[in-house]
DNA sequence: TTAGTTGCAAACATTTTGCCGAACG
DNA sequence: CGTTCGGCAAAATGTTTGCAACTAA
């Protein structure tokens, strides 16, 4: 199943990138950073390699509405706030256990609005064919 | 800046049919359903009413990675949970301020590997500029 | 009456894939 | 060497848009 994946340049150059900023960005504006590190390096293995990034745990993703993918190099637990007015996504670091979620009026600056709880994990079903 | 929306068939059956389901379906999901009720429906008609009723806010949107945007009828306050090996989604109703979060092991009978907590709202310099 | 709405087809944005020569281990 | 990889172009996916006819208010 698993491929047996090699360290290219392009991928390490990707990966560095991506670690290196703190901005969050989309596949097309990495590519736009990257072009000036591997000039005729292509859109497409851009994708190919965030997606075995992500594969491999080296990654992740912010998927919100409106907006193409976002890549963050940051693997640290934390969250992330969206301005619904200009879109702009940071990181939110807090210890949510000691909050009370629904009380948060302020975070990073941000006046909030709501938020969203997402939980992942597999069902009864599967577990039970695993 | 508002329209004056009218609520026509094709908007109130996609309505109904949404409201009426336990599941999220995705629009091309709920395009099947309808053409069963309104045979000659387009799917930009369902795209484009699915978004003024979110507009509306009468409906609201599941994203997830790997998979298009799914709808939800439901508008009570809850949580989803996402089968990350079936890719099933389910609903989750839990008074998240009585629980630590972090130490929930099973959530409507799925073992939980992880959750997201995204923010929304309104950064300082959008707030400033209003 | 008239602005909003529809179905259709075509456009669009983002992401993935097939190919084939090149590079890695 | 055999397998993975990269660049390119083409395809696939999910969603939006322009248009002329239609419809709710």
């Amino acid at each position: 199943m698993n491929k047996d994946y090699r360290m290219t340049k392009q991928r390490r150059i990707i990966l560095e990138t991506l670690k290196s900023v703190k901005t969050h960005p989309t596949a097309e504006e990495l590519f736009e950073m990257l072009k000036r590190l591997i000039p005729r390096i292509s859109l497409a293995t851009v994708y190919r390699n965030l997606n075995i990034l992500i594969e491999q745990g080296l990654i992740s993703v912010i998927i919100l509405k409106g907006m193409p993918r976002r890549f963050d190099g940051d693997l640290s637990s934390h969250y992330h706030i969206k301005c619904s007015n200009c879109g702009i996504i940071e990181d939110v670091h807090l210890d949510i256990n000691n909050e009370q979620l629904t009380e948060l009026k302020t975070v990073n600056d941000f006046t909030i609005h709501g938020y969203k709880i997402e939980f992942e994990g597999i069902c009864s079903i599967c577990l039970k064919q695993q």
